[in-house]
DNA sequence: TCGCATTATAAGGATTGCTTTGGGTTTCAC
DNA sequence: GTGAAACCCAAAGCAATCCTTATAATGCGA
């Protein structure tokens, strides 16, 4: 079997007329140089270099191995070539699947910040609710799933709906609070109130839900609260919901990060206690960590966390209080 | 550095699917399979197959190698082939230069079975005289050069005029008997004469010539017998050298090859000692006996030599007394 | 939940590869 | 012709690599 070491040696001495010059040329020293032909030659069967004197030149066997040489190693240079791009950064790909809300404010920040760091590197989205998302993961049609899972009642935090990510690498973003939407003018959004709602307060309204895990999530979180939600609407669309709160159809539960991007007009926001909230994460292969390009997007997106974290923090995001986490 | 093996690995691993299935078609175990994969990634910096579940994919890194692979391998099995056939006499070149009496009567030969034998492999022929024969040998002009050498008075037997051979694969092919030449109705020429004729016996005659080596060694031979020849002509045209022994313009001594192919018409053949004689050779390089192609034409450059001496000793060639030697 | 299949890890053994050392040969220069 | 330099080979020692067997851990399907 031929080995590309061997081409190398034979190149070296094709281009260098000797072994020694070879040896020098290769960073070795000229018994290896003359092992590796000899190797090579036990190899094919045949001579490959003839010396005469002096001068050592290639046999015809020689020459076609030469020839040959010169194509499959300049293939393996632009093979090693192309994967130290990827190594380096300058190239590669990323594909993400996150869920809906997370397209519109987490993922934008840090995709601009990947692109902007290393312009070589491509990153694709597309959107897909968690289950889904980890799905495409472990079939190997993205290489970065943003999803989002609700504290169960036992403390455990699974993915949503039964679906196990223990074969995942779970990186936690950021605590996504919820609030609570309701029209303005409702009793509830009265200026003196302080201090965040019970939902309990709310179990006479009309609901209106989100995507399934959220509704789920919905109906756990009030009959914790001692009452089963009326829910009249579902939909994942949030400009939607807002909408249909606004126009007095009723109320609904909804987390920040899909406020976000949505114009909060005719709707008054109440805020929820710590336990309503969601824990949003980013999900990858463990073999995909060690990807470069994996490995910065998901840095860049925990930037990104941080930073929606930071702005809740002081306030600056929709004039809400302090989560206190 | 990135190995040819690593490729036939990852291509395999590709292809089957499972590191189990690669190590089945690899002919190798699976630890083996899973080193090889480590190494190529410890080799490049980045990880190349993904692992979900019982499943194995390739990275975006991986994907790019394998895209490589194909052609780099290819490229080896075709470099592998190529020379393969020259390892299995499928293919290959040899190159003769020969001196002219022995294109004409061994060197056919030898080189028509050659081709029958192996069509694939082509034999080319130049013509030199021995010293340049054996310049082109050594400065790898041609693989296989036939030449002569004169015994000489101390009985070691170098090349001819001070050329040393001892760097070179010296194959004696035969023993090439000189024989005198005069003109018809010569006295010597006698019809009850029998036995061979001593040189001193043509001392008062006039000499033709035939090339430098053998005008030096006619000298060497003629001083021997105790007279320096009288050269008028000199010429290694053998049919020339005839014309003009047949014309009466002189004697000449000249090699039984040479004349195989010459219309011997006015003149007579005369029998010289077994002293007088020249031994025909195959010159190679070391390293080129272990050239398949080589091997085997210098193989048929010998039964063709065998041939021509088994002619000779019956006495079929030229009528004349058998050698001894 | 059990059984089959796949993979990772560790250790042993063998092969391979590289280097150093020493010797023979060729070539060039004085 | 003789000395010096360059080149190559051969052998020995050492290190690295590779392959194997054996074992443990994990994943998947019945």
């Amino acid at each position: 079997m031929i080995e590309a070491r061997y081409l190398r040696v034979l190149r070296a001495v094709a281009q260098s007329g000797s072994f020694s010059a070879a040896a020098r040329e290769l960073g070795c020293t000229q018994p290896a140089v003359s092992q590796q032909i000899k190797a090579l030659e036990q190899a094919v069967g045949v001579p490959v270099v003839v010396r005469s004197g002096r001068t050592t030149r290639l046999t015809e066997a020689g020459e076609a191995l030469h020839r040959h040489a010169a194509g499959i190693l300049a293939g393996l240079t632009a093979a090693e070539e192309e994967v130290a791009a990827m190594a380096g950064l300058r190239a590669g790909r990323v594909r993400l699947v996150a869920f809906p809300s997370g397209s519109s404010s987490l993922v934008p920040h840090a995709v601009a910040e990947v692109r902007a760091a290393h312009p070589g590197v491509r990153v694709s989205l597309v959107e897909a609710e968690p289950p889904e998302a980890a799905a495409m993961l472990r079939a190997g049609d993205v290489e970065i799933a943003l999803a989002f899972r609700y504290p169960s009642p036992s403390g455990a935090r699974l993915g949503p709906a039964g679906d196990d990510w223990s074969d995942l690498v779970v990186r936690s973003l950021l605590d996504d609070r919820l609030v609570g939407l309701v029209p303005a003018g409702h009793p509830l959004a009265a200026a003196g109130r302080v201090g965040p709602v019970n939902v309990a307060e709310l179990a006479d309204e009309h609901w209106i839900a989100g995507c399934p895990q959220c509704r789920s999530h919905l109906v756990d979180l009030c009959e914790s609260a001692g009452f089963t939600p009326l829910i009249e609407f579902a939909t994942d669309d949030y400009p939607a919901v807002v909408g249909l709160v606004a126009a007095g159809l009723g109320v609904a539960v909804l987390p920040l990060l899909a406020l976000e991007a949505v114009r909060l007009a005719g709707v008054a926001v109440l805020p929820l206690g710590p336990e309503a909230c969601r824990e949003v994460v980013a999900l990858t292969l463990p073999d995909l960590v060690n990807v470069p390009a994996v490995d910065v997007t998901l840095g860049r997106l925990s930037r990104a966390a941080l930073r929606i974290s930071a702005l809740r923090d002081t306030g600056a995001s929709l004039g809400l209080p302090h989560t206190g986490a």
